[in-house]
DNA sequence: GGGTAGTTCCTAATGGTATTAGGATCGGGG
DNA sequence: CCCCGATCCTAATACCATTAGGAACTACCC
């Protein structure tokens, strides 16, 4: 009689595909125990339970996005940066959409406590470092970037934007601009806006 | 013995008070039905089932919301039209976290096809308007706005900021004056970034 | 005024889910 | 060679959604 292989890291790595093929709300550990050909109490051994399960998946996506947005902005700056790090992100939903949809929730303390969730504020940091905007400027500048990518990949996902022209392709262009104006001219802004009242 | 007076309208109303005391996920028929004093099978008689329910969640979160914005609009333009764009949605997420919660996933037909659907579009288009954009432009604008109001408000939601410097309420303000200069300066962006590059 | 039809709630039953308790089986180390 | 721990199992409990079919109440019609 064969035991398969069971493994916490490929529990988690089933469910995550699970989460790309049926959705986030789909992960469930009788669902993975039956493609493992296994019942489902004996994922019990390897899983605290399925809030940890699901936290397993959180922590899976947010090392694979870090390690996506630094390749991507490696060695390039300003517009360059925020381009790779755009289609990074997006590059990902597309591919991983049940993962991305596991890091739209609260999570567990220790998904929020991951190396990983500091990895991707650092990357972050480090294109808007190369905007020269630093100290609180640039945790502002972090949310700004976060919730502006973050909301249209969002609204994406949940087709808000299907029944609509033009494709949502060029309207993110037009974000990437529309963010890389804002960073570009972060100190700048007050200047023009006065400009703009007079 | 009083029947207890159920409704489709007064299911749905108490589900969102479900919602936003414990969260949309804990939206369930059979703690509806304890909350009425009532069998779980009766809720049949005035809802479809559960996914019925959770869509009638949403038509009733989507028609608040455009109320609220069209009550914050409403005789403004420009940048005051914006601030009371935002403050209605950050509002609204505040006291209506449940609600807010049914609109960021995929929903049923009838709720993508609500009239309040459209009308959040068209006070949408209106705060817009005011900036002097039109056409296609208009419509990336207005995922634009949309997609960074969401964004924020769904990582505030979740937690994101929680825990650093500075306060939301501070990017928030950052965020709003960003979007200001993005659709005020939305036609001579050009023009702006050209002399920035040269 | 009494029967009748429709509405609204009920009980009963089915099947899916998570979770715990405790038993069997396989491997490796004394 | 035997024991022990790890891993999987069966059994049981407790939720949940959903359907089938019965009872009671309301309103209406004759």
């Amino acid at each position: 009689m064969d035991r398969p292989q069971l493994t916490r890291t490929a529990v988690i790595a089933r469910g995550a595909e699970v989460a790309d093929t049926s959705g986030f709300d789909s992960v469930t550990l009788a669902a993975i125990a039956r493609s493992f050909g296994v019942r489902t109490p004996s994922l019990y051994t390897h899983v605290r339970d399925l809030a940890a399960l699901r936290d397993g998946i959180t922590v899976l996506a947010l090392d694979e996005l870090a390690e996506r947005i630094g390749d991507a902005i490696a060695g390039r700056s300003g517009y360059d940066a925020l381009v790779g790090f755009g289609a990074a992100h997006r590059g990902y939903v597309e591919e991983h959409p049940g993962r991305w949809e596991s890091l739209q929730r609260h999570a567990g303390a220790d998904a929020v406590a991951a190396p990983a969730a500091r990895r991707i504020v650092r990357v972050t940091d480090a294109v808007l470092l190369g905007y020269g905007i630093s100290g609180e400027d640039r945790t502002h500048a972090t949310r700004i970037v976060g919730s502006a990518l973050n909301g249209f990949l969002n609204l994406e996902r949940i087709g808000s934007f299907a029944h609509s022209t033009p494709r949502a392709e060029q309207s993110w262009h037009e974000l990437i601009d529309a963010l890389h104006f804002v960073l570009a001219h972060w100190h700048d802004r007050e200047r023009l806006r006065t400009k703009e009242r007079s």
